[in-house]
RNA sequence: GCCACCUUAGCUCAGUUGGCUAGAGCACCACUUUCGUAAAGUGGGGGUCCGGGGUUCGAAUCCCCGAGGUGGCUCCA
């Protein structure tokens, strides 16, 4: 498996080569950064100066690497010392491959292990000096490089060049911009056709294209780009996840809080945010006092102040604030896309102040509501253990932090999750567990979260006296069950491409007349009104159209259930209810009476069971 | 922010080497029809061709500037 992997990438890599080779035949004058195999495919990062590669150039480029491939020509490995290396830089003119080789050259290691340049200049001082430096050559391009390659460019697979981008030299955006040329490759035809069929997937499930169709979401030029717009539809998504996570914590103890949305600058002065997010804060001025005030970024420096308000005893801990609200931060432009990054943040937030020794049951009960809740979501996730590392920069008394992070990893084994474990990913008060989900294409996102922070307690002055009579610090739990909103909906949207479960569905039930006559209409009206005494959502569409244009239309819009009305329901107060095609547990009878069928519905949504196959 | 590409009706898109009052389908409105499980018929309204500037006898089309969007800037020779 991983030895057919490695081949794999061995060939991808071998690729990159190739193309390297023919973009040099055609730019005489390229100079070259990296080149690596990737997850599906492979990339190079060219210097052309001037020159601009675009996509119509890429038949240009392919032809070129098809000759090469035909060629057959083998991959040859041969070794230089390093000051040999640097003079063939120097003469062929690739001063990024001079900047690697002098970067090893200065760093000391082996050559074997450490040409990532990552790794250049953290390596221990001490370690084997570097002798001699690895290169392949194919027919007349030569290329630094560690390898593997497969033996011969003959021998790659099916490929295709995808997209051409910027990236900065080593990733650095003051470094020179080089442009990146993407491919992808497999070993048959077959897995290159699903990957680019799997790719028009989820294009067609893209959120911002379903968003638009379902009509749950706008964004507006005049309001700004990062700026969701809600519709009454996607209004009733968000209030029935809001509704739901807010269920799962009400019935974990968590009491609702609320707080308004802007803050002096001062709180976050005090709670160490400030220098942290200072440019991703949104300023707010007042014209009224000289206090410089902000958009709040996040919810927990409010929350503690809540938490100050009195004296607090042993006896009321754990104190659980939840809340669903908005906040604010300035992402850069090119990071915002659609509604999984967006610059007004819904969170279903929550803050625990408890004891030490309370963290491993409150940790448990947020691990089971994450649980309970992507279970019905029908989400797989797996936890990752955010844990600190070495470096400076965590806040903190150490000893807290290790038993701290020992209980996190307890908590998780008792649950039995599927975890890993990621040191240098803790937030700077705290390690955390953040919940990677994984969508119906195999996607992985970040959603949930669950952090620990000792230093907001201490920053506030946090305490509560204990049952000696001293004085205690609490500490802090943060945790999200949805995270974003948006973030949230982009996911579930694109997982079920927006076939919703009925809990969620917008719009439950259609109801279609087969006529306007007035009997008809009454009818469909009656059947309105008892929907709503059971909260159910439906809608009447008693338009003059066809009544093959009505399914249709309540089919496109992805309506669970949709009822056809006309003289036969009149007369026997049945109805043969049309079932959604992904909805395949098929628990309704082919006809029943309307109150049997909406009752039935209403226990679907109330259950928030799950029918759909996704 | 940087690089590449894109922007024509509410939506999806045509629009030739620059050349008549800029088109289609869907949606919308009106009328006809009163219809039984994925699109009835006829007619109509709807455009700052993203904005600004330039080239030209003439610009949706070519050039420059700006705005908005998409992909990327994480995978490490």
């Amino acid at each position: 498996m991983t030895e057919q992997n490695d081949q794999l990438q061995a060939m991808r890599h071998t690729l990159a080569h190739v193309m390297a080779a023919a973009v040099q035949h055609l730019w005489p004058g390229a100079k070259f950064g990296v080149g690596p195999a990737v997850v599906d495919g492979f990339y190079y990062d060219i210097d052309l100066g001037e020159t601009k590669i675009s996509e119509e150039d890429f038949p240009k480029i392919e032809a070129e690497m098809r000759k090469i491939i035909g060629e057959n020509q083998p991959m040859q490995q041969s070794m230089k010392p390093v000051d040999e290396a640097i003079a063939w830089a120097q003469q062929a003119r690739q001063p990024y491959k001079e900047e690697l080789l002098n970067d090893l050259k200065r760093s000391g290691t082996t050559a074997a292990k450490d040409l990532d340049p990552s790794e250049l200049g953290t390596i221990a001082e001490g370690e084997a000096q570097v002798s001699e430096v690895s290169f392949y050559t194919n027919g007349d391009f030569t290329d630094l490089c560690r390898g593997p390659h497969i033996e011969s460019t003959g021998k790659v697979g099916p490929f295709k060049l995808m997209r051409v981008a910027g990236a900065y030299w080593r990733g650095n955006e003051k470094n020179a911009q080089m442009q990146r040329l993407y491919g992808v490759a497999f070993n048959t035809e077959a897995e290159l056709a699903n990957h680019l069929e799997m790719l028009e997937e989820a294009k067609k499930r893209d959120h911002r294209k379903l968003g638009q169709e379902l009509d749950l979401f706008v964004i507006s030029d005049l309001v700004g780009s990062g700026l969701p717009l809600f519709t009454p539809r996607g209004t009733i998504m968000r209030d029935a996840l809001l509704g739901f996570s807010e269920e799962l914590q009400r019935n974990a103890g968590y009491e609702k809080v609320f707080i308004p949305h802007i803050t002096k600058q001062v709180l976050y002065e005090r709670s160490g945010h400030w220098d942290k997010f200072g440019d991703e804060l949104f300023l707010v001025k007042s014209q009224e006092t000289s206090d410089q005030f902000v958009l709040k970024p996040m919810n927990c420096p409010h929350h503690t102040q809540i938490y100050a308000a009195r004296p607090r005893s042993y006896k009321e801990l754990p104190i659980r604030y939840m809340e669903s609200t908005v906040q604010y931060r300035d992402e850069k432009k090119g990071e915002l896309n659609g509604l999984s990054r967006v610059r007004s943040i819904s969170i279903d937030d929550a803050h625990v102040f408890c004891t030490l020794e309370q963290i491993e049951a409150e940790f448990t009960t947020i691990m089971s509501m994450i649980r309970d809740m992507y279970s019905v979501f029908d989400m797989k996730f797996k936890a990752r253990l955010s844990f600190r590392d070495d470096s400076e920069g965590y806040l903190g008394d150490p000893k807290d932090w290790e038993k701290a992070q020992a209980t996190i990893e307890a908590v998780a084994k008792e649950l039995e999750l599927e975890y890993f474990i990621e040191e240098g990913e803790a937030a700077f008060y705290g390690p955390k567990i953040d919940i990677m989900v994984t969508d119906a294409l195999g996607r992985e996102w970040q959603c949930a979260t669950e952090q620990l922070d000792f230093v907001q307690p201490a920053r506030f002055g946090l305490t509560y006296t204990d049952a000696d009579g001293s004085e205690k610090q609490p500490v802090m739990i943060h945790k999200a069950l949805l995270g974003s909103v948006e973030r949230f909906l982009s996911v579930y949207i694109e997982h079920t491409a927006g076939r919703f479960p009925v809990w969620l569905a917008p719009e439950q039930i259609r109801v279609i007349t087969v006529n306007q006559e007035k009997a008809t209409t009454d009818f469909a009206d009656k059947l309105g009104m008892r929907a709503k005494e059971l909260g159910l959502r439906l809608n009447v569409d008693n338009s003059n159209e066809s009544v093959g244009k009505k399914i249709r239309a309540a089919e496109v819009a992805k309506v669970p259930y949709t009822i056809v009305v006309g003289e036969k329901e009149i007369a026997s107060g049945e109805v043969v209810p049309r079932i959604r095609s992904d909805m395949t547990v098929m628990e309704i009878p082919m006809t029943l009476g309307l109150e049997e069928f909406l009752k039935t519905v209403h226990n679907e949504a109330k259950s928030r069971v799950l029918k759909t196959s996704l």
